[in-house]
DNA sequence: ACATAATTGTTGATATTTGTTGATATCCAC
DNA sequence: GTGGATATCAACAAATATCAACAATTATGT
């Protein structure tokens, strides 16, 4: 794209939030440049649009990585709350570390005596205070993005812990290939969460089902009969074919 | 959406209530404009208004952990915010488990490039999500009341691991004993942790010179020459003895 | 070299945010 | 209760920011 593209990028991630006249000042362009240069991030979510400002979406704030995830946050919302119907008090479970599971970790706070396996620390964290609940954290060292891991012991972790659901989410849905994530360590927790649940909550909102800016290129492994699609929209026709013998559960954020 | 609004969730979460014209002042700006950004929090339900002041509501919500983090918050906001005077970019820290080490976590947020050990699953999550940060979460079996870990991999990875600083806490100081805390395992990791650092970081806020309702049973190991005391109080003079080879650093929670 | 496309700066109309002011409401001590 | 101090609110004007359209410049392909 823009050669300014990857400097507006870094300047505003390196501050946490830069005025649109600074950050003209700094490349020598006008502010106008700036706005058009910036659309297309903030777009795309890399990047979120104050009145005067740009603000990193990869800064701190509060729910820590589920800043970014304020894209569709209604609709995960939705989607964590039929969760929870679904998983009773007692349970044992996987969770990922989508930004949907981090919604679903923080609706699961109403459960008691959980049993949690995660690879996540903010999942982790947001269950292991809860009184009753039995928390593992999968793996040692902690990738920034989102405070995963995927390290040799977090698949030890997780190896030896038997779930009633693990809860799985994706990048895409693609009707022929089935779910899609960015990195092959996402898939290689998401086979090893699966080999070891009674039942997989696949939880995708609906911008999932249309095609991405960067294409996720790697397959979760394929769903068992009855397993459980949760997602906020009724998926369009042609994922008939991947989706029939799942069992789904439309929610609708409105409420 | 205010270029105001990050600033404003941030101040007010990290102090637990903050007055308009406080914020006013700290970011420069009218106290109107406080209260017209701070509206559309308030109507979302992120912060509570008072008359005078706002409230945040990332409080009453959970439990033990989250409450003990609300006992004497000012104080403990304090010290957090003298010891990331201390602890420059580019550190390598190991915290401990303590909810004064939630604070400083909190605070260190602000720094960047940190390599960071802890056996708290909250600390992890907070500063793992910060780019440039490596963190490395010890422990796998989180207890529930504080979501920290305590297990055999715990000290695995606290062994393996050399710091610049360690951060320490205690439930109680002794003017005979030194700095007490209630359970063995705490000890245990305290004692990992300070084998690897070059310079530890106590940190005490004044309730704990004085004495216990449920008496700490157990010691820290002893603190070196040039190690950081870190409180709001000035210690008592039958504390002279323990502490008089330490580095005092005294704080006012007033600002 | 030529035509076409993409990027950029300028301009003027529109929209948003902000500080000020003065009227009203709320709090606190007595 | 009353009175004084402080906080809130509505409204307006000034300052800033945004947006759309157009013209000038630079890149790109044939």
């Amino acid at each position: 794209m823009s050669k300014h593209k990857d400097r507006i990028l870094h300047a505003v991630d390196m501050q946490g939030t830069m005025s649109v006249v600074e950050l003209s000042q700094i490349l020598g362009v006008s502010d106008q440049t700036i706005r058009r240069v910036s659309q297309p991030l903030v777009q795309s979510g890399e990047l979120t649009k104050v009145h005067g400002a740009l603000v990193s979406n990869r800064n701190a704030s509060d729910p820590p990585f589920l800043a970014r995830m304020n894209l569709n946050r209604d609709a995960k919302v939705a989607i964590a709350r039929k969760a929870i119907e679904i998983i009773e008090d007692g349970s044992s479970i996987a969770l990922d570390t989508g930004s949907t599971s981090g919604f679903i970790a923080l609706a699961l706070r109403a459960r008691k005596n959980l049993s949690v396996v995660t690879n996540s620390a903010f999942v982790a964290s947001t269950l292991a205070i809860i009184p009753g609940n039995k928390v593992s954290m999968a793996g040692t060292q902690l990738r920034d993005h989102d405070g995963a891991a995927f390290d040799r012991s977090a698949f030890d972790v997780i190896e030896r812990m038997l779930v009633d659901y693990v809860v799985l989410s994706a990048s895409m849905v693609d009707p022929k290939n089935g779910f899609l994530v960015h990195e092959q360590c996402e898939v290689d927790i998401a086979s090893a969460m699966l080999k070891n649940a009674k039942c997989a909550i696949m939880a995708v909102d609906h911008s999932k089902f249309s095609p991405q800016d960067r294409r996720p290129a790697l397959r979760q492994p394929p769903l068992k009969t009855n397993d459980i699609l949760i997602s906020d929209c009724n998926p369009p026709e042609q994922f008939d074919g991947l989706l029939q013998e799942m069992d789904r559960r439309i929610v609708d954020p409105q409420y």
